[in-house]
This record gives C-alpha cells, structure tokens and sequence, in this order.
DNA sequence: CTACGAGTTAAAGTGCACTTCAAGTCAAGC
DNA sequence: GCTTGACTTGAAGTGCACTTTAACTCGTAG
C-alpha cells in the first residue's frame, strides 16, 4: 500500500492541493492519517475524489455533496432524508440535461441558420415551441471552474 | 404593441429587474426606448430574454453569451469565429451533459444500493469503469443561480 | 402640496468554490 | 549549520452572476 503525500494526490489525479484541503475542511473528505504533520493518503482517496468531482460537476454544492457521500458511508445513514435529497437532485439532474439539450440543439443548429434576427428565425422558435410554456424562472446549478 | 416597464417584464417572465438592468449593462439586451428616463420595452425582448437565460442555463458566461447574441445580430456576423466559440461551446455542452448522465446514474443506482462504503460499492466501481480512463482535469461550467 | 409606487444610477455587497498569501515546520542533502 | 522543497495553517482574495443599497426622479392620486 503506498502512502501518498497530498501533492502527489494532487498530481495523479489534476486537482490542486488547495482543492484537496478545502474538501477536507468541508467535511467532503476524512481526515486522513498524518506523518511528521503531513497528510497521507491511501489510494481510497481516489474513488471519493472521483465521486466529489462528479457530484460538484453535475451541480452538487459543497453541502449536498458531503450529504449525498454520507448516503454512502457506513455511519448511521438516514435514509429517508437521504432519498428526499436524492429525489429533488436527480429532478435537477434532470433539469439541466433537458436545457443542456436546448443548448445543443440551438448550436447544432446555429450552424445552419443565417437568420437576419432572431424575431424571426425558425430554428430559435421551433426550438422555443419545443420547450413548450416553460418560462420556468430558471433556479437549478451546475458549476465548476 | 404593447409598451411594457421593467417591472412588467420582470414579472412576466420571472427574472428580477435588478438582472434585466444587469444584462443591459452588459451588453446581452439592446437598450430600449425610454419614457421619461424610464425603460419601455416591445415583445421581442422575452425571445431575447429566454436565449439568454437558455444560454447562461447552459453554462455560458455573459461574455460567452454576447458573443454568441452577436451570431444572431443582423450587424457584420463574424462568421468564423463565431463558429470556432460554437463548437467549443458545443464539446462543452456535451461533457455537461455527460457528467450529468454519470450523475444521474449514480442517484439513480444510489436508491438500490446499500453499500457500507464506496471503496467496495459494485455500482460505483461499474460506473468509474464506464467512465473510463477520464480523470479529466475537470473545467467545464454551467451555472446558474 | 404631499404621498406613493415604480422607476433611475453607481457602487458596494453576496454566495459559492476555490486560490493565494504570509508565516511557519519538517526531513533530506550538502 | 544552512538551504531547499514540500508541506502546514488561518485569513484574505478572486471571479462570476447577480442583488442590495442609497440617493434620486417621475407621474398619478388624494
């Protein structure tokens, strides 16, 4: 088993040490093991941060990550609150795969359009009358840097 | 035709006025006429405002978002760059959309699953494998509030 | 005239996910 | 002993997309 430094976990695997850090104060990550007063971590380390850089991805914040990780951990899991949580996210999830496809298709098809305007350009209203009487006062996230 | 305020648009399609003003300023919405010093716009500013909320929905910045208004403007199309921002916008939207289906699987497989940990947890192990050797340095965005 | 609601501005504030900074500790090499 | 490089900490800074605030102007109603 090798022990790994915090830079070298940072370098396997593209996130920065300050990240790392973050994520660890944030309740994201455990503690792990200390030599000398360095970090030290075991190859774990990388499935939680694949999941984290997953969830965060998909649009998780900070706390709903650390929620959804302890839908997995082995203490005490609550549940029910867990599946509400779920439940919303992956209406969200859902969300923002349905305006990302809008997204896609407006640009798949801004390829094609060379409409003067938008007030009239068939694309955009076909692709407005898809959405259908939406107008859905946008909340959803999904962010990195 | 209707002349309609700030606050009647605001309204109407449940964005705040504070952000109207706000992509004015930024140049995502034309200034509309005014009546004594107040905004008065004309219909076509909700076609307008659901680009742009589709767009920053999307994951595109304000500035990524003017640009890619300005593909739609009757005023000089630059056509070529333009087209080099909208494909990889488009590569983009697909990682967003990706990463969110990967999301999406995971809560969904999150609700059968009863693992006392990740490290072992045979849904997650399947998904990082359809993941592939990824580990993408992530930078995509798509945020909204 | 006064009061009111809705608009105007520039500037400062907010929330989030980090990053950067300043000042320090530690182990190894010379 | 001194230097180097990688690490440690808490605190402050950053970028983005807005929101809030403060001080103001309008038109209308009473």
């Amino acid at each position: 088993m090798r022990y790994l430094s915090i830079g070298a976990v940072a370098r396997e695997c593209g996130i920065a040490p300050s990240a790392i850090r973050f994520y660890e104060k944030e309740g994201l990550l455990p503690a792990p093991g200390r030599q000398s007063g360095q970090r030290r971590y075991d190859e774990g380390v990388f499935a939680r941060l694949e999941i984290i850089g997953l969830a965060l991805d998909a649009g998780f914040t900070v706390g709903e990550t650390r929620m959804f990780l302890s839908g997995f951990s082995r203490d005490t899991p609550p549940a029910a609150r867990w599946r509400a949580l779920a439940a919303r996210k992956l209406e969200e999830v859902n969300a923002l795969m349905q305006r990302a496809q809008q997204m896609k298709s407006l640009l798949e098809s801004s390829f094609h359009c060379h409409c003067p305007s938008l007030q009239d350009c068939e694309t955009f209203l076909r692709e407005r009358r898809a959405a259908g009487a939406q107008r859905p006062a946008r909340q959803a996230k999904a962010a990195r840097r």
